[in-house]
DNA sequence: ATTGAGATGTAG
DNA sequence: TACATCTCAATC
């Protein structure tokens, strides 16, 4: 069976995190299909999280319903997007770290100069966004088909699913929330967290 | 193949 | 001042 977008309230984040691999995610011409992704809570019950202090303007889409994206901009230059889940009030939200692209190759390789392979195209959260012409103007739209990203369930559910520690967080290294399709190469490379170097 | 540093803006 | 990152150059 396959899981539909009325599960992705009432289903622990984790969970839900797990039932997106293998969606689709189509904007500006290019399908990926979702190989990659972490789980963030809210609330005092992860530190990782940005929504870990309560609510503030940049996480507040977090803290509302299901299916919709939060976007964030990272290291000044990057964009990197969640799909919302859990009840409204509650924050909970799927990092979307990475994923294989099936239909617009060409536009995705013209987004993706540096990319050398194409399973590279997308292998990394803002490689993702980039890839798919997506910035901070998606933030707060739906994903249901009425917003300017559209996320489908699959065909047939992904297959045997792997799960770690989250990338370049700093905190909660113990909690095995980052999830993806075994063996897929368009998984990001997983790289230990550099802090940078004071000036 | 793996490693280090710089680019860059803004939330807290 | 740290950050849910990426790219390039240098090194192994």
């Amino acid at each position: 069976m396959t899981f539909s977008w009325l599960d992705l309230p009432a289903t622990r984040v984790d969970e839900a995190a797990r039932m997106l691999l293998g969606w689709r995610l189509t904007a500006n011409g290019v399908t990926a299909r979702l190989t990659e992704v972490e789980a963030y809570s809210g609330l005092g019950e992860d530190p990782a999280s940005h929504a870990h202090r309560g609510v503030t303007e940049r996480n507040r889409v977090m803290f509302g319903p299901a299916g919709r994206l939060y976007v964030y901009q990272i290291y000044g230059m990057h964009f990197c997007a969640n799909v919302v889940c859990g009840e409204t009030g509650r924050a909970a939200a799927v990092l979307l770290r990475a994923g294989a692209v099936v239909d617009g190759i060409d536009l995705a390789r013209a987004r993706r100069p540096a990319a050398r392979r194409d399973s590279d195209l997308a292998a990394g959260p803002a490689k993702l966004m980039q890839m798919l012409g997506l910035n901070r103007a998606a933030n707060d739209t739906s994903l249901l088909g009425d917003g300017p990203a559209v996320l489908a369930p699959p065909d047939s559910p992904a297959g045997p699913i792997s799960a770690g520690p989250r990338v370049g967080v700093t905190s909660a290294h113990d909690v095995p929330w980052r999830f993806w399709i075994t063996g897929d190469p368009t998984v990001s490379a997983y790289r230990r967290h550099t802090p940078r170097k004071p000036a």
